[in-house]
RNA sequence: GGGAGAGUGUCCCGAGUGGCAAAGGGGGCGGACUGUAAAUCCGCUGGCUACGCCUUCGUAGGUUCGAGUCCUACCUCUCCCA
């Protein structure tokens, strides 16, 4: 591991960012000189973003953590068009208005990670919505257009994997890497920005722009890209049952995300403490050093901080204290995700495949219900439910005032009467 | 515009002969073993008021006792020719 000048470089070095840099020690020499602008592009095609975004969203913490400025770009523009790369399906076009409705939602996301100007920092969150809506076709094609190769472009990975596999690639979303150039090249002339940051799938489209820099501004301009994060067994990153594990707690509670980070494979633990939480290099080895089963508390430590970085010290803590009562003595932890069922409802008795489907949730539907009984995968207060007929009364609340509805060993609901 | 092919269980890939709630994977969920891990093994993976009923194979019709399967039209996509 090469070491560098420049604080920004080695931290990122260090802690398993980097996946490919152009021109390092260039880039080195600028940010150990003098602050440096740097962006990363982020669609906003859900109203969310979600672990695959946290990495980026860490380079660009350190980024400003180590004295320099950076740029969140919003593909307002983009999200328009759709990024090919990688995918054989066309992305889904959105309405300008769900574009924006889904940015003020990602920006509350950003404020937690970076200081923007409106906290006194110097973070910019940026739109290219902003210019690439006002473009002209034909000036664009002139100076833009004409610095493309269509030879070239037809060579990227994107492109070619798409031709051979005989899937249609759209005129538009052969024109993405262009605008994605270009974004990179208005940042430069806006903000001075000289580096664009990515995912490794970003590296084709990231040199695209430091090209075009170059031919239309003489601009001498860097990519960094970040490896892409897999897991151990190769599974990709962030994909659970109900879908991505998204960064919005309203979508994902902050003890849903605990459990997320809790439940990393055991090989993955060293690498996860360094890329998503900001504790020192020093306490990690400490913690990685953890044999067998003691790993177990550094999946807890890599738990509460990455939850804390998201939702916040307290929501961290509450978090960790509900999984320790609920996992490790077994106790009732008030705090568990909670439903709210009438008191007189309760009274009457409620069926247990209906408190299980209907109320909790737990399950999609009665029959998921049935076979989950029949896996012995149901439990109420931690009794193995062994009847689908059972009735559920104001007798089987515990002193707690509750009952608690299991789905295997993980999933906890409780029942509160109101 | 002409010709050739494709669309299957709302997670994905993918068999499918007129009797099909539809093979097989992957993924996911549950169980066992463990450490809330991985690996391994086992079970499940349309809905319901459930020995029955209802809804599913691009869309809409049709032929049949019976259609994913045959016919017609339409939609979407791919390839070749113009």
């Amino acid at each position: 591991m090469s070491t560098y000048k420049s604080d920004f470089l080695n931290i990122l070095s260090e802690r398993g960012f980097i996946h490919q840099v152009s021109e390092p020690d260039a880039l080195d020499a600028r940010a150990a000189s003098g602050q440096i602008t740097a962006y990363i592009g982020y669609d906003c095609t859900a109203a969310s973003l979600h672990i695959g975004h946290l990495l980026p969203t860490m380079m660009l913490y350190w980024l400003q953590q180590t004295g320099h400025r950076p740029i969140a770009l919003m593909g307002g523009g983009t999200t328009r068009v759709g990024d090919p790369s990688g995918k054989d399906e066309s992305r889904r076009i959105l309405t300008e208005d769900m574009i924006n409705e889904n940015l003020r939602s990602i920006r509350q996301t950003f404020s937690k990670f970076l200081k923007f100007e409106s906290d006194g920092g110097n973070a910019v969150m940026a739109n290219n919505a902003d210019w690439l809506n006002q473009l002209n076709y034909i000036d664009f094609l002139r100076d833009v257009g004409r610095h493309f190769s269509v030879n070239r472009m037809l060579s990227f990975d994107s492109v070619k994997m798409r031709l051979e596999r005989q899937h249609e690639l759209s005129f538009l979303e052969f024109n993405y890497m262009i605008l994605q150039a270009y974004d990179f090249v208005e940042l430069n002339k806006r903000y001075g920005c000289a580096l664009q940051m990515g995912g490794s799938d970003q590296w084709g489209n990231i040199v695209n722009g430091i090209d075009l820099g170059r031919r239309m501004n003489d601009a001498h301009l860097f990519a960094l890209t970040a490896p892409l994060i897999t897991t151990a067994s190769g599974a990709k990153m962030g994909k659970t049952a109900a879908g991505a594990v998204w960064l919005n707690a309203d979508l994902v509670s902050p003890y849903g995300y605990w459990q997320f980070w809790r439940n990393t494979e055991d090989g993955d633990v060293a690498r996860f403490l360094k890329l998503f939480t900001t504790l020192p290099l020093g306490e990690i080895a400490k913690l990685t050093a953890l044999q067998g089963s003691e790993i177990n508390e550094a999946k807890k430590v890599l738990a509460t901080e990455a939850t804390a970085l998201m939702h916040g010290r307290a929501a961290a803590d509450e978090a960790a204290g509900t999984a320790r009562k609920t996992f490790e003595e077994g106790t009732f932890a008030a705090s568990l995700p909670t439903v709210e069922v009438a008191r007189a409802t309760l009274e009457q008795g409620i069926g247990v495949l209906n408190a299980f489907a209907e109320l909790s949730s737990l399950v999609s539907s009665n029959g998921d219900a049935r076979r989950q009984i029949k896996a012995a995968g149901l439990k109420v207060n931690d009794v193995t439910v062994s009847d689908e007929k059972m009735v559920l009364t104001a007798k089987d609340l515990t002193a707690d005032g509750a009952i608690k509805l299991s789905l295997g060993k993980k999933k906890h609901v409780l029942l509160k009467p109101i």
